[in-house]
DNA sequence: ATCCTTCGTTGGAACGGTCCAATTAGTATG
DNA sequence: CATACTAATTGGACCGTTCCAACGAAGGAT
């Protein structure tokens, strides 16, 4: 193991040429000729050479590797996301670098620190918890993308999102076709995505003559938070729950299914994401997607053209979301209350 | 932006100081004097000077990076082995590369050669489907861990998994001791766990006297191919269904109660892996954990040890999963059949 | 035969750090 | 006050690439 690993010069001294000519051979250069091309590309291959990326990258000033920072494993939202990311980037020659915050915002600093230490062109957050002039600072200084969320703006920085205010009059929309109208939303607390989502909900309530109806439970986005909301927002008599996301959804399902009351003949649920968990068949959960994949896949061509076109004006893409009719809503009870 | 970036000469040239005792005094030095070294900082804190990763990394000669292959993000057994090696290897000042293969296993070697370029200090492979001698070549190069496989070794390489075959035994404990003796198994397909796990259910069937009600049919690994075995079982007239993991679970759940039966009055259900996503209300599964943060955890202590000690000869670490029982699984039915 | 081109090839200077050997400054000792 | 140390500082080689300027060889045109 280990006798040090081969380096351009051992391969050029195999093929009994100079290392400028490796180099050049070896990153497909027409000016070889033949015969040194295929004599140089035998040589690497019985050493097994493999090019040295730490001195290409000091060499060239260029990493090819785009930081990621990902706010949370273990949401499936992000998994899916950082997949259309990785595809993205992967196709244009570029890698991946991952960090996780954690549950600890100021190890998000740290991570990102790591990150531009490795010289990345760009950074994608899925998601962050850097206070604005942090986040403004970062993006003065390399290309970058937020995912998710679109509260901030700097320049230097697009955003990708989905249109939560729109997502979230979808769902409202869908509930009220049902014959809905004791409709409450579980919020999931204070951040800039619930709040928008509470914002579509009071909005499209409003435009269906319901402002009277509109009522707001504070809650989360995890399992056991949706849960609890749910519990308050019985005492409402709902005949629907709007839920910040699928995973909350989940929770209050349960919720309502522990009073006693089936989903979705007594009460109907709607939940937020699409993330895949939603669609097996067991939790067959409506909700609003949100175009997942698409969202990476965006970021990476933003980040991309950005790391090209530096001075490009700030982007803020919204994707649509689009309904999702599974197993847990359905039309409201005749003579509610 | 981009005015290049500010190199270990501009703070040398700025703290008027060699750039020799500048390296010295950042990487915390003894034999700096403290005059020096507080106008080294000052002036590297003035220009937000930022290392470069590439060039320490040339010189050194190591990278202080640790090559993570995952094999799916989707699944969340994954997403949760990767925490705990995140954590852990962090905290010895290591950084982690992340990558995906995708479906398509030939990207995986893609993926890993990726890594290799970027002289990766070691591999950890969390989960994989490379076959036997490329993967003994990898660990003949570059020190290797295996998180969740064990049925190949080699040289160089440590593996980190739970016991498939005591877990599947506990599993099927459980269900006897809960009056069951109808107990088939739905595979997971053609995959080393999965026939782990089905030597676990013969042997503990087979220690209970059971052997004339070994039965096992295929399945798979995902929702859909557990609903569909799951079908298939039923007429069998199980009471009771232990499968190969929990998302193919949760699909069997659903057909047995598409059927028309309840679980877990009439048909208890036991998955394996212990997703946090079981433990949700709503789904509410019985299962044997595997201890996956832990699991990560191990396989980054084992990669960090085999970094420092390349010759180490290799460790199969097999950690133990433990029964959870939630609400899937009840008393067996009295007079089945 | 001489001069131009063109083609293929090469040496060597970067890139931004680390670290060793050598040098200088500073302090204590006799 | 020279001497011997120790402490602090520095120049320069090196890590493995890329890339530019320069070079030799081989024709082609004159």
């Amino acid at each position: 193991m280990s006798a040090t690993r081969p380096t351009i010069h051992d391969v050029a001294s195999r093929a009994g040429m100079s290392k400028s000519l490796v180099s050049l051979a070896l990153s497909g250069s027409p000016k070889v000729s033949e015969k040194s091309r295929l004599r140089i590309e035998q040589a690497a291959a019985e050493l097994g050479y493999r090019p040295n990326a730490a001195a290409r990258s000091l060499s060239i000033r260029r990493s090819r590797t785009i930081g990621v920072l990902i706010l949370d494993l273990h949401n499936p939202v992000f998994a899916e996301i950082l997949d259309g990311v990785q595809t993205e980037v992967r196709q244009h020659g570029f890698s991946t670098m991952l960090v996780t915050g954690g549950d600890n915002p100021t190890l998000e600093q740290a991570e990102i620190e790591t990150l531009r230490e490795f010289q990345v062109e760009g950074l994608i957050l899925i998601s962050h918890r850097l206070p604005t002039d942090v986040l403004r600072s970062i993006a003065a200084e390399v290309p970058t993308v937020v995912v998710t969320r679109d509260d901030i703006s700097a320049p230097g920085m697009d955003t990708v999102s989905n249109d939560d205010v729109a997502g979230a009059r979808l769902a409202v929309d869908h509930l009220v076709g049902l014959g809905h109208s004791r409709i409450v939303y579980l919020s999931g607390g204070d951040n800039p995505v619930s709040h928008l989502r509470a914002t579509g909900y009071r909005a499209a309530m409003s435009a269906h003559g319901l402002d009277d109806q509109i009522q707001i439970v504070p809650g989360g986005l995890t399992d056991a938070t949706g849960y609890r909301a749910a519990e308050a927002a019985l005492g409402l008599k709902p005949t629907a729950l709007f839920v910040a996301n699928d995973i909350a959804a989940i929770g209050a399902i349960a919720a309502v299914e522990n009073a006693g009351l089936r989903v979705p003949e007594d009460i109907s649920v709607i939940g937020y994401d699409g993330i895949s968990l939603g669609g097996l068949r067991r939790v067959n959960l409506t909700t609003i997607g949100q175009p997942l994949a698409e969202l990476g896949h965006r970021a990476a061509e933003r980040i991309l053209h950005r790391i090209s076109h530096p001075d490009t004006t700030p982007n803020r893409d919204h994707l649509v979301a689009q309904l999702r009719v599974r197993g847990t809503t359905g039309p409201a009870p005749i003579t509610p209350s």
